[in-house]
DNA sequence: GCCGAGTGTCGAAGCGCTTCGACGACGGGT
DNA sequence: ACCCGTCGTCGAAGCGCTTCGACACTCGGC
């Protein structure tokens, strides 16, 4: 035993490289780095090295000395009411995108509330923060400001003055789908938005959406209903079976919710009305399931892989110190399916 | 100017802490660790500097020291099939418990491949794995075998000697699902499984349901079909049309796929066979899920909390050295809705 | 009254990497 | 022939933490 040596690792070092290679330990390190010339012999000799002894750096060490952990942490919504589908798009389009950028991805929910954005931000495991699902007043983005990393909103609160925000833009898309139906000659038109949950604690993109709706709908002369829809398909029937019943004359419905176009349309069946020939449907809603819908669906796809990659984009921009834009939204496009045509002449003899 | 210092990182370091409370850097170490016995007096004065500076150990300084980062991996599925939300109350379910036992969670997607694996698991980014949607005969096993770190499955391949997996005992759900139907009196049953890419690829959940039903089937005398199922409106319309029209004595249904249940309920709907009059359905579905279904489904839940969580206690036990059993499966419950009666006299009248 | 077994604390040696300054070797301008 | 700038490489100093051994003390037992 040879004094107070603890055991290796089992993992080659930099200096076993080194060793090897027949270089200095810096050498190596500036090969792997490019932050200074090495000629291409001792390049390519180092290079072999690595391979040869399957020398991968350590994580921490490379942390600690370099003040960068290549890592970025990515704050993801655990409420009710949240799109799980549209989430987890986001999810996989950020750690690919991430990774494109040579960072990993360290997953955290907000339930362990600020204590946890500060533990993760303080202790240098992560060089920079992506928030998901911000509200309207959301009480993380002081925090935010003062945390003293880089950070981008996936989402856009009341006051973004200072951030970085990219989201679609869910007040055109409002717009745009209703311009759709004014189009096609449909005059009474309703939103059925998130749940109600959703608007109350002033998540921006439910707010954005409804507005875009009726501004929309004002400037066309198209009357146009707001209301909140929840996620079952009991209260769904009720509220649309309500809806008819107090307003017959509806043939354009924007969903947003995209747990609730099966229900909508089961109930839409069973009041009688067909899609599209009593009611035309558009929805705010992933292009693959509105493919499969039927009648598939006019939609509005929510581009969760272009808002990950961009928002990933604009956190590494940040993490050079280069100046990022404040609010990036994403121009909507729609999608013309079967569940939208032009407007039948008014039957108020329907039941 | 003093020299070659580089510029302070503005975080406190322990040796402030250790100067602020007057005591040596190596008991701070203590106070925070327990790994010594550590006065009280000495303790409250450390803790309260602490408090006072707002100190925050640096996780990459912590991790090189001493070799635990604190931080696992969770290699996520991306594949087509996969169950979104199931997959996403996993997630949270293994972030919640990671932080409960002081650790973090790197998200990996599977499509960085082995090499991302390895990557990872060589540069000590992480102490320990946690993978999910383990096939049959997955790649990844052999690989995790020599990677040196501790791992655990989610899901179960066929071979997991010297491995730690966890899941549901999807075989015996499939079990009581058929034995709940065969109880009230149903004597030709239809399991519409997961889609066919799922059972391709050799994923164990799927193929191992399937085995559970057959098996039940067989040992109570009922007759047996088992067909995949995509999760399209279109095509489930079509298999399960198909599936009363070669089997028009079918009267209970096995749904294991939650996108398809809607779907499945229209259908029936479509074809004049209710709810539980005529065919009882048994969905292997989340617990929310079944809720807001009319009727509310009898359904066996996928306990992706307790999965989640027993993962993250078997990976725990794993990297403090602990023996951990090879497989753990956790009894599937099934909770009786309003979507299962007794079998009608068998009406071969039917449309 | 002395020994041995704790207790509580300290100092120092790393952990594996990045980065800074230094320095020899070379080459082009004068 | 000389100086200077550039290129390629090296050595060493940390980054902030954990952990080991050492070293006072205190205390009970004989």
């Amino acid at each position: 035993m040879s004094g107070r040596g603890r055991v290796p690792s089992g993992q080659p070092t930099i200096a076993d490289v080194a060793r090897h290679a027949g270089v200095a330990v810096s050498t190596v390190s500036y090969v792997l780095s490019g932050k200074r010339a090495i000629s291409e012999m001792t390049r390519s000799r180092v290079l072999a090295s690595i391979r040869l002894l399957g020398y991968h750096p350590n994580a921490g060490a490379r942390a600690l000395a370099s003040r960068r952990a290549n890592v970025i942490a990515l704050v993801l919504p655990l409420r009710s009411g949240i799109q799980v589908p549209v989430v987890m798009q986001f999810a996989t389009a950020v750690v690919t995108s991430a990774r494109r950028h040579d960072h990993d991805v360290l997953l955290l929910t907000s339930d362990e509330g600020p204590a946890g954005l500060h533990r993760i931000a303080a202790g240098a495991l992560v060089d920079g923060l992506l928030v998901m699902d911000v509200e309207l007043h959301d009480g993380r983005v002081p925090l935010l400001r003062d945390l003293g990393r880089p950070s981008v909103l996936i989402g856009l609160p009341a006051e973004s003055r200072g951030l970085t925000c990219v989201d679609l833009d869910f007040e055109r898309a409002g717009q745009v789908c209703v311009e759709h139906l004014a189009t096609l000659g449909h005059r009474r038109v309703a939103l059925l938005g998130a749940p109600a949950a959703v608007y109350d604690r002033g998540t921006g993109f439910a707010h954005r959406t409804r507005a875009g709706v009726l501004a929309a709908a004002a400037r066309h002369g198209v009357h146009a209903v707001a209301l909140p829809c929840e996620e079952n398909a009991a209260e769904v029937h009720r509220r649309v079976a309500d809806l008819f019943a107090r307003h017959p004359g509806i043939t354009g419905l924007v969903v947003q919710n995209e747990a609730a176009v099966g229900p909508v349309q089961a109930t839409l069946a069973a009041l009688g009305r067909r899609i599209p020939r009593d009611v035309s449907v558009v929805a705010v809603c992933p292009d693959q399931f509105a493919e499969h819908t039927s009648p598939r669906l006019t939609r509005v796809p929510v581009p969760a892989d272009q808002i990950g990659q961009q928002a990933v984009s604009l956190l590494m921009r940040k993490l050079g110190d280069e100046p990022a834009p404040e609010v990036t939204l994403l121009p909507p496009r729609l999608t013309v399916g079967d569940s939208t045509a032009a407007a039948a002449t008014v039957d108020t003899s329907l039941p």
